[in-house]
RNA sequence: GCUCGAGUGGCGGAAUUGGUAGACGCGCUGGAUUCAAAAUCCAGUUUCUUCGGAAGUGCGGGUUCGAUUCCCGCCUCGAGUACCA
């Protein structure tokens, strides 16, 4: 019988759905482990072999970890709430949770035909009310919290309304709005309840604030970043303005400190934890204030001595070098600065506000990408140095980011480049307040060791003395303090879509009210309509069903809200990231109807120990994630600080995507073509760099190729350096060249009829007629991101259709490492696969060709031979080493190196095949379970103990000693492992081969490293 | 620009408390089997070579008996981030 990877797979899937054979326990006696996949979003698309690679590493750790004897949790869901399906109903009108769920059913056929074992019985959604149900109870305790920076965790927000009442906040260190006013306990109860809800609405973790978003007025839409290119929108290229909107914030700024300094706690990797430090961006320095010294005419004048550091009367900027406040010789201001109208002096009115024109109009990105030009104009105002009280010009330049610290600098052109330039540029005043630092050509950046001169009582400290007394002297005269600065913003929560989770909110008089948690889930009403209203409001505005009736506690129609019981709700959805902010948790106790995860629960799981997934969500999901954790740990529903301690990216598989083109030979003559005159084609071709050829007779390079796409033709240009020369471009690929790669083989040939057969072939050629493909076409391969638009794409259905699911599992460990990104080559498959056949027949009899007939099982009981038990022990010892180092690509190789030995050894012997059922069983699970079977165990191999290494079989007695000369080596010799160095000199020094290496002379030097190396110096 | 990571055969990759560079697989070449093909099996496959050998892990130095591995300086590629004061 022969390897019917088909039929065992089928086998073996359906014994374990039967038998819930990975159904995890809450409670054992075993120690517990959790591997967590990031979960998907299940696309139209389906998956592609890019996508399982991940939950094939995690799948062969979590079965190796039930081997080893943990109680695994090991389960699987869909993050189901997103932007594709919303945009799919905009175009068909089909609900988005129609096609969610087609695309959850595709994505649960295609996952289960690789044999994962997850726990099923776990499944999540997010967009499944009695998942998003919490989502919602989450928010409202976020709401029902504020932030103590004195205890470092978050609180009741009642216990803030008692501090209010019997102290009012000026004691409070809470994370807060800017703009919260003082008030006494006694001004608090004085305050009538919507001024209570006011102010502590400045406080509670979740809260509304009026932010911009990006709305596009012809799309009726918001965007995001991403979706904006210069300025316009992507899709159609219509104008994007700002626009402001009241929306809800997540005051993850508060946990700032905590996320950065819990990541030293953490087993992630260095890029992972830098990228979050990063955007964290902890920045520790002062915040001083330059008090305004004069106002143009008319208005009020400068408050130089009194003003206090929080006061109008002055400039108040951010800085990490307080120390170099003797180098300022100027300020600039963000031109979208509050301040620059103030006081900006008459002369100088029209130039400044034609300067803030002119970058209001430039987008954010152009101005991001323009950092050469050096543009800024002069206010005509002066504020003052604290502490020389000289005046200091301010100026406004775009350079300074209104969105970062307070919008403004304090110039200290000797020790930054950009102030540096910006001096240079408008011949501003450079002072130099470093000593021996050369400034004539660039700022001087140096800090530790630096030391400070010509800056009055900093002189002659070095740069951390002089950091701490500029600070000290600065809050002497109350401008300015030590200030710790994070570049982390509060997270903007809401989203103008549809198809996300509701807020459990609605408003009287303008104040938002909680839900009660009895009352939720509140679900997403119907609408007709999946775009935003006519009047610009959210898609949850056309639903005629949406308003809470207070009475009844439910959903009633809007046109109703004039009753005093019925408010309106909520129009904005919550953002993809908020279910999977807490997913991880649910997983440990699904089904559970009183709380989100039960104590007892998610006491046993703690959190996830090994989480798998792409390096995209760095600064997204795992930052919100960490947030949420820590917030529902102070408040205590929650045993842990961390949701993830283990985290591994795994790297993507590239995909090789083909292009057939037709060679022709066509010589383009250009008799002028400069720089400025790129030459254009016109004729409906494609071409790539590769098959270009120069003229060698002209000295010319060709600089740049260009091709673009006009009303579907592809016009090139060709910029050359030299005005004059002849260019033959040959290889001419006559059609559009991208070919889906199914209809390429194996050798690189198009697959003509097939081909011809394809829809491919009729959406994109049918019409042309400017090419035969009846001529021989070359094909061209480049490696890519695997993706639908590129034609590049591999089913892992068909992989499992042709190979098996085992061969494709083994296939994309083998590939390469884990975490690196690798391309996709179906033609190398069959090297894994053949060795499943090898594994196959160490198990089954080979009949002589003259008896004929089928191979059967034949495992004996013999005792194995010596060099069996070796080969396996030698496996063991190296594939448990490899899975506990994620190095699955060599572990493939080791069970690929054991096969051919046991081949060569003829080895049929139970006592070594049954342990290598188990150590294969992880990697290719189906043909373990047969093995598993058919060697007489009953149950499934999932039960069976992983086996232990014995150090006895691999003991030798002999070494094959490399005897190397001068560090090369050039033969080896066989010699006992107890042997003495001298001995072991003397003999390698007798042999003939040394001699001839050695000629007359003595050796100089004989290095003998026993049981490794030994090395002759000559 | 900054941060992180990586450069090894035709290709994917292996080897790091410094100790036989190229494991394993693909591809390729030759052979066996076959009417033939597929499949399978065997042998070879870093480069150069006067067939004795010699060189070789992006480049240039250094430390060492010995460097893919450690140190210094560069180059290239990839990922992230971006005027962060």
């Amino acid at each position: 019988m022969n390897y019917n990877f088909n039929e065992i797979e089928a086998k073996w899937q359906k014994y374990w759905a039967d038998n819930q054979t990975f159904k995890a326990s809450n409670t054992s006696e075993k120690p517990k482990y959790y591997v967590l996949d990031m979960f998907p979003y299940p696309s139209g698309a389906g998956l592609h072999v890019g996508h399982p690679l991940g939950y094939i590493a995690s799948d062969i750790y979590a079965r190796y970890k039930r081997h080893k004897g943990f109680n695994v949790l090991h389960p699987q869901g869909y993050d189901s709430f997103g932007l594709p399906a919303e945009q799919y109903a905009i175009q068909t009108g089909q609900h988005p949770a129609v096609t969610t769920e087609n695309n959850i059913k595709r994505y649960r056929e295609q996952l289960d035909k690789i044999g994962f074992s997850f726990d099923w019985s776990r499944e999540v959604r997010t967009s499944n009310p009695e998942y998003y149900k919490w989502t919602q109870w989450i928010f409202i305790q976020l709401f029902e919290s504020w932030y103590d920076h004195e205890q470092d965790k978050s609180r009741a927000i009642s216990e803030l309304e008692e501090i209010f009442s019997s102290e009012g906040n000026k004691k409070v260190k809470a994370a807060c709005d800017d703009d919260v006013e003082d008030f006494t306990a006694e001004a608090w109860n004085a305050f009538s309840s919507e001024e209570k809800q006011k102010n502590l609405l400045k406080y509670r973790l979740t809260y509304l604030a009026e932010t911009e978003v990006n709305w596009c007025p012809q799309l009726g839409t918001v965007l995001a970043n991403d979706e904006i290119v210069n300025g316009v929108s992507e899709r159609g290229g219509y104008p994007v303005v700002r626009k402001k909107m009241t929306q809800w914030s997540m005051r993850i700024s508060a946990f700032a400190e905590r996320l950065l300094q819990d990541l030293n706690k953490l087993d992630w990797t260095e890029s992972l934890k830098e990228s979050q430090r990063n955007w964290i961006g902890k920045s520790v320095g002062a915040m001083v204030e330059f008090p305004i010294l004069s106002f143009p005419e008319g208005e009020e004048k400068a408050k130089s001595e009194k003003a206090p550091p929080s006061g109008a009367g002055g400039i108040r900027v951010f800085t990490t070098r307080p120390d170099t406040i003797f180098g300022v010789t100027f300020m600039t201001l963000a031109p979208e600065h509050e301040l620059v109208k103030k006081i900006m002096t008459p002369e100088q009115k029209e130039e400044v506000e034609a300067y803030i024109a002119a970058s209001a109009k430039r987008s954010e990105r152009e101005r991001m990408a323009d950092v050469k030009s050096i543009t800024g104009v002069f206010t005509g105002a002066y504020a003052e140095h604290p502490f020389t009280k000289e005046p200091v010009p301010i100026w406004i330049g775009d350079y300074v980011l209104a969105g970062y610290g307070t919008g403004a600098v304090m110039a200290v052109p000797c020790g930054d480049q950009r102030d540096y330039d910006f001096a240079k540029h408008f011949d501003l005043p450079i002072i130099n307040i470093f000593e021996n630092a050369d400034i004539s050509e660039e700022a001087f950046s140096g800090k530790e060791g630096t030391v400070i001169a010509n800056s009055d009582f900093l002189s002659g400290l070095k740069y951390k003395e002089a950091l701490q007394k500029a600070i000290l002297e600065l809050e002497k005269l109350g401008l300015g303090y030590g200030k710790t600065n994070y570049r982390l913003r509060d997270a903007v929560f809401s989203r103008q879509r549809y198809w996300g989770e509701p807020f459990p909110v609605y408003y009287v008089n303008g104040m938002p009210q909680m839900i009660a948690k009895e009352h939720l889930p509140l679900k997403l009403p119907e609408v007709e309509k999946y775009l935003p209203t006519e009047t610009g409001e959210p898609p949850l505005g056309n639903s005629v069903d949406w308003a809470w009736d207070t009475k009844n506690n439910e959903v009633v129609a809007n046109s109703e809200t004039d009753h005093e019981t019925i408010f309106p709700l909520e129009l904005n959805t919550m953002p993809g990231w908020a279910g999977s902010s807490w997913y991880l948790f649910r997983y440990m106790d699904p089904h559970n109807e009183e709380v989100f995860v039960s104590k007892e629960a998610q006491q046993y799981w703690e959190n996830v120990d090994l989480y798998i997934g792409g390096s995209e969500h760095a600064t997204g999901h795992l930052l919100y994630s960490r947030f949420w954790t820590k917030f529902l740990k102070d408040r205590g529903y929650l045993s842990v600080e961390e949701p993830f301690k283990k985290l591994i990216n795994q790297g993507m598989i590239l995909g090789e995507s083909a292009f057939a083109f037709k060679v022709t030979d066509i010589f383009i003559k250009c008799d002028e073509i400069g720089l400025s005159h790129p030459f254009k084609l016109e004729v409906p071709v494609c071409i790539s760099d590769d098959y270009i050829e120069e003229n060698s007779k002209e000295d010319f390079v060709l600089k740049e190729l260009l091709i673009s796409n006009i009303e579907d033709k592809k016009i090139i240009n060709i910029l050359s350096e030299v005005s004059l020369s002849v260019i033959e471009v040959k290889y001419i690929e006559t059609f559009p060249a991208r070919i889906d790669v199914n209809y390429i083989d194996s050798h690189n040939n198009l697959k003509l009829n097939e081909f011809k057969e394809s829809q491919f072939y009729k959406s994109f050629f049918g019409k042309a007629s400017f090419y035969s493909l009846d001529e021989t076409f070359k094909v061209s391969r480049e490696v890519e991101k695997m993706s639908k638009s590129k034609y590049n794409v591999v089913n892992p259905d068909d992989i499992c259709e042709n190979y098996g699911a085992d061969t494709l599992r083994m296939y994309e460990m083998f590939l390469g490492p884990l975490e690196q990104a690798k391309p996709w080559n179906t033609a190398g498959i069959t090297g894994v696969h053949n060795f499943l056949k090898k594994l196959w027949k160490l198990y089954h009899s080979t009949p002589s060709p003259s008896e004929g007939g089928e191979n059967s099982f034949s495992v004996s009981d013999e005792p194995a031979s010596k060099d069996s038990l070796k080969t396996l022990h030698k496996t063991i010892k190296k594939v448990a080493e490899d899975i506990e180092n994620f190095s699955f690509n060599t572990s493939v190789s080791t069970f690929m190196i054991c096969v051919n030995e046991l081949s060569a050894q003829n080895c049929n012997q139970r006592e070594v095949l049954e342990p290598l059922t188990v150590l294969i069983a992880p990697y290719a699970p189906h043909i373990a379970e047969e093995f598993w079977s058919k060697l007489g165990n009953s149950g499934s191999v999932v039960t069976a103990e992983y086996p232990v290494y014995e150090e006895k079989f691999l003991v030798e007695s002999t070494k094959n000693y490399p005897i190397s000369f001068n560090g090369k080596m050039r033969f080896t010799m066989e010699l006992p492992l107890d042997m003495s160095k001298e001995e072991i000199e003397k003999t390698v020094l007798e042999d003939e081969r040394s001699k001839s290496y050695l000629s007359e002379a003595p050796p100089k030097k004989v290095i003998v490293v026993p049981g490794k190396i030994v090395n002759i110096v000559v």
